[in-house]
Parts: structure tokens; C-alpha cells; sequence
DNA sequence: GCACTTACTGCAAATCGTTCGCAATTTACC
DNA sequence: GGTAAATTGCGAACGATTTGCAGTAAGTGC
């Protein structure tokens, strides 16, 4: 289903800003900031505001179609993945790799047995020294 | 080790706002925002000023006496604690309640074992309904 | 195609937790 | 006590994100 189904589907209007900011991200296939995914719209088409990149990008996140993640200061946005996709983080050039631990379903498991506490996300991050700038050092 | 051994062991010096910041997250032994630990702090002392409450923050989470965890627009500090013991937040109160889950050490194994990436850090943020919140319901 | 309703946009101003510059105060050391 | 330097309080600045509002354009019915 293309992101216009969706929002068509939902009763929620097909815009340019909606569909360039849809479509960048799913380019990317990777951790965005704002500026960034701003940046690239205006590739596309200069006159789309930042205000509608953050409105576009807080209707995705409702509809659970992009993931934000807060590093600090700032966010970074990125197409919805499932939970045991973790991320690791480099401290060093900023970037975000993904990584597939099917152990953090064992995580949730244990969770629901142990404690009354009901699950419903899990977010792993894990910071440290990416392959590329380990070997640049 | 106090405190004020920590800090003069690093050449730092004691003062009444570094005292009080720390003696409020010690006592509280949970998630504290700024406002939070600013107000506990004025109980004691009204003359402190918010400044100095986060310059104190970022000087412990600088030695590593303090973990930041944000959430959304806020960030909350503890007394730091082993990656192990992992966050449950509470959607609806918003409360944050510690697990512990010798399982992240597996993870930690694994993306040493399979991918280049050099972990320092693991932070793990569950996120659900506690269980009064799901009693209340 | 053409009106019509109203969701959506662009713009600029506001927000709000956190940071910063600087003069005044405190700390640590003699 | 006296001194040098670190730390504070204050208020102004910051910067990513949000918001109010008037104008624009997407969808709907004709």
C-alpha cells in the first residue's frame, strides 16, 4: 500500500509536503534529522515550509509509519521497523546502524513473567565505536 | 567515597549546590527532572539558582555519577547504575521503574561477536503500563 | 470543469527546557 | 586574614520544535 492509500485510507489528505517528506525518508532508509529531511524536500521542491516537515512527520509517527528517535538535542526520523531491530550508535560520526537481535523478544518474554508490568515497545540503544571509525583511529 | 571526597579527588570543589544536587538524586533514588530536584533542592536552600542545578548534572554525568535519560522534551537524572538494570516507563503515570535483566549482558556479547561495532553503552527503555496504572483501569 | 467546504500550508511569532556571559561570591590554600 | 581561581546567580540567549492565523489547495458533489 502506497503512502497515499494509507492516508486516503485514514480519511487524511494527499499533500506534496506529505508525499516528499514520505518519500525522502523512504530513500534514506536511514536515521534522519529534521534539517536533513528539510534539506532534501527542498531537492524536490523548494517552496514546502518546515513547519509541514514536522507536521507530516508528527501524523507518520501517530499512524506508526516512521520511528523518531532523540539523541540529545535532536531528533532523528526513520521508516517504522519492528522492536528487535536495535540500534547501535556511533559516538564518534553520529551514525546509526541497525542490528537484529531476536533477543530482545527474550527481553519481553521475561518482563511479562517476572514483573506486572505490561510491555508494549522496546527500545535498545547501544552507543560505542563504529567498524569505520575504529579503524580511522 | 562521599560526595565531596569525589569531587576533591578530582580537583573540584565542594560547594553547597553540588552538595545539595547530589544529596537530593541520592535520596530520591529515582527519576528526577530538573524542576523536581530544583524544588527538593530549595527545600533545603532557596537560594540556589537552576544554573547551578544543571551545571552540578552535567559535572556528575561528566564523572559518571549521574545517568540523563530524556523523554520526549525532558530529560530526568538518577544516580548511575549498571546497564543491566533496564527502564520500564509507564505510559500513563509516567514513572520509571528499574529490572534487572542479566540478558542485555547476551546482547552486548552478540553484537561484539557478530558485527564490528565496539558497545560501550547499552540503554534499554521498555515502555508500557505499570501496575497500578493497569489496575486503575 | 466549477463551486464549495474545510483540511492543510506558509509564515512569523511563541515556547520552553537548557545554556551562556559576566560581575559578584566562595572555595581552597598560604 | 589574604589571595587567585573556580563557581555562582542573574538575566539574556539559544535552538529545535510548536502554534495561531490568514491564505491555499485537496476532496466532494454537481
Amino acid at each position: 500500500m502506497s503512502i497515499d492509500e494509507v492516508l486516503r485510507a485514514q480519511d487524511f489528505r494527499v499533500t506534496r509536503a506529505r508525499t516528499l517528506v514520505w518519500q525522502v525518508l523512504d530513500e534514506a532508509q536511514s536515521h534522519l534529522s529534521a534539517a536533513d529531511i528539510l534539506q532534501r524536500v527542498h531537492d524536490y521542491d523548494e517552496s514546502i515550509n518546515s513547519s509541514s516537515v514536522y507536521r507530516a512527520l508528527s501524523l507518520f509517527s501517530e499512524l506508526e509509519l516512521v520511528r523518531e528517535t532523540r539523541h540529545g538535542e535532536l531528533s532523528t526520523w526513520e521508516p517504522a521497523h519492528d522492536d528487535a531491530v536495535i540500534h547501535l550508535r556511533c559516538e564518534l560520526c553520529d551514525t546509526t546502524i541497525h542490528f537484529n537481535a531476536p533477543t530482545v523478544n527474550n527481553l519481553r518474554k521475561q518482563v511479562r513473567n517476572i514483573t506486572n508490568f505490561t510491555p508494549t515497545s522496546i527500545d535498545v540503544r547501544i552507543s560505542g565505536v563504529c567498524e569505520s571509525c575504529s579503524f580511522a583511529t
